[in-house]
DNA sequence: AGGCCTTTTCCTGGTT
DNA sequence: CAACCAGGAAAAGGCC
């Protein structure tokens, strides 16, 4: 039997960073609203009324894997200790400093900052993204399009809702940082991104509900029980993240079930197209405290 | 190269 | 009957 391809991408499901973390990021992680980061906190992050100069540590950390994940750079292949920095020191870091911290790496990342102090806007320069959606993807697909997709425009602007998981830090990185900028370990890694998974994906869609048009709904927000309202609609989105033409609720739904014995799905009896978070599920609650 | 992991695909059978 | 739900089985891909 022929399968079509799907380029699929997959993270391990035991990486965590949480302890990769300056304490500070994760201070500021737990204590954020996380429906605002999710939703307008990337725009609000390129915008010209904040600029790099007042970022907080925890902006600077959003910067820093967005522009990973636009040029496809593994997240380990940097040393993010290095970058325990608020907006105020990351601004008066030199191009050396930036190639000291980071490798070959520091180099992109000088431009990107450079480009944001300037222009307001990242990827004047390099970015093939035409027209004004440009920004809305980088900041609302930071890992998932660009890598496959010559042309990330498949998505219509209806349907670039934030489905991003960049603002959750326990599945964006992988391993531990190197403690140095090792030259080797810091060149630049040209391999597929971290990908999203289902229920991440589900996830962030819930977590935008001015941008998410109707997909699905909470019915418990405090238990994290919610409901899809255009169950094929949904899958028609998570196939085309995964750049798969035929996915189908059916086949969803069968992968949601796998999440009910990893506990990051419990299952929600009698009710239809009904699922709940379970207690392997993190980044849902409305305080993580 | 091979094993692990997360889906994807297909299927049978049951329920709403 | 259509749309779901439950899982088994196998395989696709990606990653290490």
């Amino acid at each position: 039997m022929v399968r079509q391809a799907s380029g699929v991408m997959s993270i391990p499901a035991t990486v965590s960073f949480d302890n990769q973390l300056p304490a500070s990021w994760m201070a500021h992680y737990n204590c954020a609203d996380v429906s605002m980061v999710t939703s307008g906190y990337t725009s609000r992050l390129w915008s010209q009324d904040h600029h790099p100069q007042n970022w907080t540590k925890y902006q600077v950390w959003e910067w820093l894997q967005q522009t990973l994940d636009m040029h496809q750079i593994d997240a380990t292949s940097i040393p993010f200790q290095n970058f325990d920095l608020d907006g105020r020191q990351l601004c008066n870091m030199s191009f050396q400093d930036f190639t000291r911290s980071a490798g070959s790496v520091g180099a992109i990342l000088f431009q990107s900052l450079t480009d944001l102090k300037w222009n307001g806007q990242y990827g004047q320069t390099d970015m093939v993204i035409p027209g004004d959606i440009k920004t809305e993807i980088d900041a609302d697909f930071p890992c998932s399009i660009l890598p496959f997709k010559e042309e990330p425009s498949f998505y219509s602007p209806s349907e670039l809702f934030d489905i991003k998981s960049s603002f959750q830090p326990n599945v964006t990185l992988a391993s531990p940082a190197p403690s140095s900028p090792d030259p080797k370990r810091s060149q630049v890694k040209r391999h597929n991104p971290r990908g999203t998974h289902l229920w991440e994906f589900i996830r962030d869609i819930l977590l935008n509900p001015e941008r998410n048009p109707g997909l699905i709904k909470w019915e418990d927000r405090s238990e994290g029980v919610f409901r899809f309202l255009k169950s094929e609609a949904v899958a028609q989105l998570w196939g085309k993240k995964k750049n798969n033409s035929s996915m189908t609720y059916e086949k969803l739904s069968r992968a949601m079930r796998y999440y009910y014995k990893r506990e990051i799905l419990e299952r929600v009896d009698g009710r239809r197209l009904v699922y709940k978070f379970g207690r392997n599920a993190r980044g849902w609650r409305e305080s993580e405290k």
